[in-house]
DNA sequence: AACTAGAGCAACCGCCAGAGG
DNA sequence: ACCTCTGGCGGTTGCTCTAGT
C-alpha cells in the first residue's frame, strides 16, 4: 500500500552542506539531470533527504543562480508584488531571474520588512502606520461601545500610542496582545501634529533634494502634501486580517456617522499623497496612492468627499484591490486565483 | 580580549495538492 | 477508494559572522 519512504529520516545527515556533498550534487545533476529527488542520494552516494537535496540544488547550487547582493531595482520590484500578491515568495522569485524564494523571503525578513517599518508604513498592509491608527480610532474610539471615553469632544481626541512608547520603540501593533488597548491613550491631536511634524518635514525636504537610488531611509519617500503624520512604531501588525476582524463587527452594521458639529479625523486623504520611490516610481497601495496618514476636517470640505475604508467593507476593498492588481500584474494570474 | 546583541542566511518544519501504488 | 509519498511552498529556526560595548 502507497509508495515505500524515499530515506530514514532518522539516518539522514542534517545540518550544513559539505563542499564534498556539493560536488556530489553537481555531478549527480551533470551525469542525470534533474529528475526524482529521492534517487539522488543514493546514486550521488550521499546520507541526506532527497527532500534536503532538492532544496540544497534550488536555493544554492542551481548555475543560473545569482549569489550577489539584491539591486535597487530588485528591492523595488519585491516591494510593489508584495504588495500585489503578499507573501508568494515564489511567484514573486519567478519574477527575479537568478533569485529562489528563499532568496526572497530571507531578504525580506530581514531588509525590507524593517525598511518599510522605518518609512512609517505597516509591511504587512502597505499602508501608512497613520491610517491604520486612524482606523483603529474608529474601532476602538467614540463610537464603539467598548470605547470607554464616550463624552469626550470627538474633534481632537484620537487613540494613538504615548509618545514615550513611540521614543523607545516600546508600543506593540498587535491587536491580540492582551496589552495592546492598554497601550493607547486620548491624545489630543495637535501635540501628535506637533509631535509629528518635524519628522514629515524633514522627510519631505530631504527627499525633494536627494539622488539616492536606494531605498534606505524614509527621506526615499517623498510626499507631495505638508499635512500628514507618521507613526513609526516599533513593530508591525502581525496579521492584517486580524484588525479587520476586530473591525469588522463594528463596522459592518452601520455605516460610519460622523458628528456634525464635530469634524472627524479622516480616515484617508481623498487627495490621495503621492509616495514616490527616489527613481520616481510611485508606490501605492490598494486603490489609492499611498497615504501617508489624516486630512483634517477642514481638508475635507476643501476637496473632494472622503471615502472612508471603514465605509466600504473589507470584501469591497479587496475586490477593489484585486482588481487593480490583476492589471498591474497579469500575468502573475492565470485566471485561477482565489482568495 | 571577552562578551553580547543583532543581522544575515542556510536549512528545516509542516502543510497542501496531486500522483502513485 | 484509500493510503502514502513527492514536490512545492511559506513560515520558522538556529547557526555564523560582525559590530558594538
Amino acid at each position: 500500500m502507497g509508495r515505500p519512504p524515499c530515506c530514514d529520516k532518522s539516518n539522514v545527515k542534517r545540518g550544513l552542506w559539505t563542499p564534498q556533498e556539493d560536488a556530489k550534487i553537481l555531478a549527480y545533476v551533470a551525469k542525470y539531470g534533474i529528475g526524482n529527488w529521492t534517487l539522488v542520494p543514493k546514486k550521488a552516494g550521499l546520507n541526506r533527504c532527497g527532500k534536503s537535496c532538492r532544496l540544497r540544488w534550488t536555493n544554492y547550487l542551481r548555475p543560473d543562480l545569482k549569489h550577489d547582493s539584491f539591486t535597487p531595482q530588485e528591492e523595488e520590484l519585491i516591494i510593489n508584488l508584495h504588495q500585489a500578491i503578499g507573501s508568494r515568495w515564489s511567484l514573486i522569485a519567478k519574477r527575479l531571474p537568478g533569485r529562489t524564494d528563499n532568496d526572497v523571503k530571507n531578504y525580506w525578513n530581514t531588509k525590507l520588512r524593517k525598511k518599510l517599518s522605518k518609512m512609517g508604513i505597516d509591511p504587512v498592509t502597505h499602508k501608512p502606520y497613520s491610517q491604520i491608527f486612524s482606523d483603529l480610532n474608529h474601532t476602538f474610539g467614540p463610537e464603539s461601545p467598548t470605547s470607554g471615553i464616550t463624552g469626550l469632544p470627538y474633534t481632537n481626541m484620537i487613540l494613538s500610542p504615548t509618545i514615550e512608547q513611540v521614543q523607545d520603540n516600546s508600543f506593540s501593533m498587535n491587536p491580540s496582545s492582551l496589552d495592546f488597548l492598554g497601550q493607547f491613550q486620548v491624545t489630543d491631536q495637535d501635540t501628535l501634529q506637533t509631535y509629528f511634524s518635524n519628522e514629515v518635514t524633514s522627510s519631505c525636504s530631504s527627499s525633494s533634494s536627494s539622488h539616492v537610488t536606494e531605498l534606505t531611509s524614509p527621506q526615499s519617500y517623498s510626499c507631495q502634501q505638508s499635512q500628514t503624520q507618521i507613526f513609526t512604531p516599533s513593530s508591525s501588525l502581525n496579521n492584517w486580517s486580524e484588525l479587520f476582524l476586530v473591525h469588522e463587527p463594528f463596522q459592518s452594521t452601520e455605516p460610519r456617522q460622523e458628528h456634525k458639529n464635530h469634524p472627524t479625523v479622516l480616515l484617508q486623504s481623498e487627495a490621495a499623497q503621492q509616495c514616490k520611490f527616489a527613481n520616481g516610481n510611485e508606490y501605492k497601495h490598494g486603490s489609492q496612492a499611498c497615504d501617508f496618514g489624516y486630512t483634517t476636517g477642514e481638508q475635507r470640505n476643501n476637496g473632494t468627499e472622503a471615502s472612508s475604508s471603514s465605509v466600504n467593507s473589507f470584501v469591497d476593498t479587496i475586490l477593489d484591490q484585486d482588481r487593480e492588481i490583476r492589471a498591474a500584474f497579469p500575468d502573475l494570474f492565470d485566471g485561477s486565483f482565489d482568495y
